[in-house]
DNA sequence: CTTCATATCTTGACAGTGTCAACATACGCT
DNA sequence: AGCGTATGTTGACACTGTCAAGATATGAAG
């Protein structure tokens, strides 16, 4: 199936605008996503996207779901690591999330931006993927409560929304470089780690 | 210094402009505006608004700062009022925060959004007034701890990183639309609250 | 191999955007 | 009265997303 570039047809054209839109957003931003940029680098004309995506936002949602199945993964690798104690994964788990971000702002903030999710914009495959990702962090602070580590009399769903949203809101305030900024990444994520586990048990971690 | 509408100099343009593309914005989104629309709502020719702003991101950037004042005036109001505890203070002031972000969702995210701090973008007006409003959340939760609401032993400023971005994540995971919605709003609050203030003692709230 | 539906890609066009340069008008001070 | 300056205007440019109509290649059916 492998295409000689000069051929009338690309061959993945899909694959390649998102593969490239994603570094091109990774340098730039977001913001400085244009189609038509895109698909000349793709050494295509201007509507050809257009057969593969019906929106820009369409793409922007394709992308934000790969994001999500590579975070996804992550996630899974950490919580069932089970030569950790679930103490030490919890504290792994945040410092990966936040470090996911940090690492990767401008995909984040695709990944949780208002555009795609604003008015039921976003595809349904982009919602096949980002919603058992949500499911997994309730599944977590299920667990997590199970073990002792966060409050346990707090209902599970709750909790994982105000978990989730204090790693959410600490990779936000970080990435858009507001209050906070790389070298306290560590700090922060330990002295929220403290915070949720206050008053829990130590065995020894 | 009050002028016919019928005059070549508008008057008031400037605070015409912000007035208008904020209540614009709050209807339709950020994402919605466009400095053309807005200056022939106000009558006026397409370029007249770069006399009064650089750009369309100053335009932005001084709605933005209106918004922190507003809400700066919201938090001094609430941490002021000695006719209520301490632990009942931090309570409301939980809720207030995320009932400001949630009632007026679009001005929330222009206030916290990339586009307007990234790469140094901000004006200074902005900054003037944004980064004390930050330096009040520090304030308060030193005040907190002092009254042992919150972990003592906590870095003031990390803890202060920690709570605010736990409120703010909350916000944009509820602006956002995404794993939570209007109806858990109080829920989590109160969710949030206990667990920041796990282990304090209870007089009788 | 021919035929033909379909997937893919192209050119042309349109409305809309932010923003600059050059010019016009009116306000306010000397 | 005169003049600098603040403000507003028209024209123009490069750019954007997206649609419609036409061109070409691919893959399956006859």
């Amino acid at each position: 199936m492998a295409q000689v570039s000069q051929s009338y047809h690309h061959g993945d054209l899909r694959q390649t605008l998102i593969n490239t839109a994603r570094s091109r957003i990774a340098e730039h931003g977001v913001g400085s996503l244009s189609l038509r940029k895109l698909a000349e680098d793709a050494g295509v004309s201007r509507t050809a996207p257009y057969h593969h995506f019906k929106d820009k936002s369409a793409l922007l949602s394709a992308i934000a779901a790969e994001g999500f199945t590579q975070w996804q993964q992550v996630a899974r690798e950490i919580f069932d690591n089970t030569e950790l104690s679930a103490r030490q994964r919890f504290r792994t788990f945040i410092h990966r999330y936040i470090g996911f971000a940090a690492g990767n702002p401008e995909l984040y903030e695709l990944m949780f931006g208002r555009p795609i999710w604003q008015s039921n914009s976003a595809t349904d495959d982009l919602k096949s993927v980002a919603y058992p990702c949500f499911q997994f962090q309730v599944e977590m602070t299920r667990y997590w409560q199970a073990q002792g580590l966060l409050p346990q009399q707090q209902d599970p769903l709750r909790l994982a929304q105000v978990t989730w949203g204090t790693l959410h809101g600490i990779a936000r305030l970080l990435i858009d470089g507001i209050y906070a900024d790389q070298s306290h990444i560590d700090d922060m994520c330990d002295c929220a780690a403290d915070v949720f586990m206050r008053g829990a048990p130590h065995p020894h971690e």
